[in-house]
DNA sequence: CGTAGACCCTGCGCGC
DNA sequence: TGCGCGCAGGGTCTAC
């Protein structure tokens, strides 16, 4: 269930329970991830070390550990790591979970095993190939409609896509690039060829907004993650258009379509995206 | 170079 | 009740 604002939803509320934890060991299942865990290098890289402080850059979650590593937590379609009370109980889908000094687990859970779990040292983390290509933030104040239409020029695809390209920009998933350009009132197929100045701005505008108040919205929502329960809860917010085919716009009242691009819903209006 | 499609994997809800 | 299908918020690789 992760875009960027769940990450960040994560990210916040992991590292009052994380920072100044101590990872003593390590557990790795079976299943390969995405790509095949390093036991070998996982174990080598944190045992022993102390958690300093949680970043995120993308949808990556990073958490910085002593003498420089850096361990990294990709939540794929279906990923979630929480924090869990003693060491009793493995998870069905559990692949990977951390023993804490404090003898509670950082659990590694992830039933389609889209995520991915790796260390390395922090140094080496710009350059490493899931981040060297990486465009900018999304809430980075340098991040501007005039930067996005710079991305555009030379390219001609449709806006939606564009928007999705971790290239141009992190961050943003299928369901708020949909609710962006609602919000913008820019049309899915819309080619980035053909967007104005103007509409650049509204667009990288209705981007921050959406992702912004998702963070806001979502930060009650993963509250209980020391409880022990395990269950980290749906990132809900009030979303315009994404799952709504048929219903009425908010705005005009027109029933939203939905179509499917490069492999992907997208959900939109018709009469109030041009 | 940029874009479109297949693919990785499990689970869920739906129609039959 | 069971079965097959389509769909799911991630990214990467290949073919064009």
């Amino acid at each position: 269930m992760p875009e960027l604002p769940e990450v960040e939803v994560l990210r916040r509320s992991l590292e009052p329970h994380l920072v100044g934890e101590r990872i003593e060991g390590v557990w790795v299942g079976p299943a390969d991830l995405r790509e095949a865990v390093d036991r070998r290098g996982l174990k080598q890289a944190v045992a022993g070390r102390g958690i300093e402080r949680l970043r995120r850059r993308s949808k990556y979650l990073l958490i910085d550990l002593e003498g420089g590593r850096t361990l990294v937590v990709h939540l794929g379609m279906s990923g979630q790591l929480l924090v869990s009370e003693g060491a009793e109980g493995r998870d069905k889908h559990e692949h990977v979970a951390f023993a804490l000094a404090s003898g509670r687990r950082l659990r590694f859970v992830d039933p389609r095993r889209f995520g991915l779990v790796f260390a390395l040292p922090t140094e080496d983390l710009e350059f490493d190939r899931h981040f060297l290509h990486l465009g900018p933030e999304p809430l980075d104040d340098l991040w501007t409609g005039d930067a996005l239409r710079d991305a555009a020029r030379g390219r001609r695809g449709p806006v939606k896509p564009f928007l999705m390209n971790a290239n141009v920009v992190v961050g943003v998933g299928n369901i708020y690039a949909s609710e962006a350009l609602f919000r913008a009132g820019v049309h899915p197929k819309r080619s980035v060829a053909r967007i104005a100045p103007a509409r650049w701005d509204r667009l990288v505008a209705a981007v921050k907004a959406v992702l912004s108040e998702a963070i806001g919205e979502g930060g009650t929502t993963f509250s209980d993650f020391a409880d022990g329960e395990g269950q980290s809860g749906y990132f809900q917010v009030s979303l315009n258009v994404y799952g709504r085919e048929g219903e009425p716009c908010g705005r005009c009242g027109q029933a939203l379509r939905r179509i499917v691009q490069t492999g992907r819903s997208t959900f939109y209006c018709v009469s109030c995206q041009t």
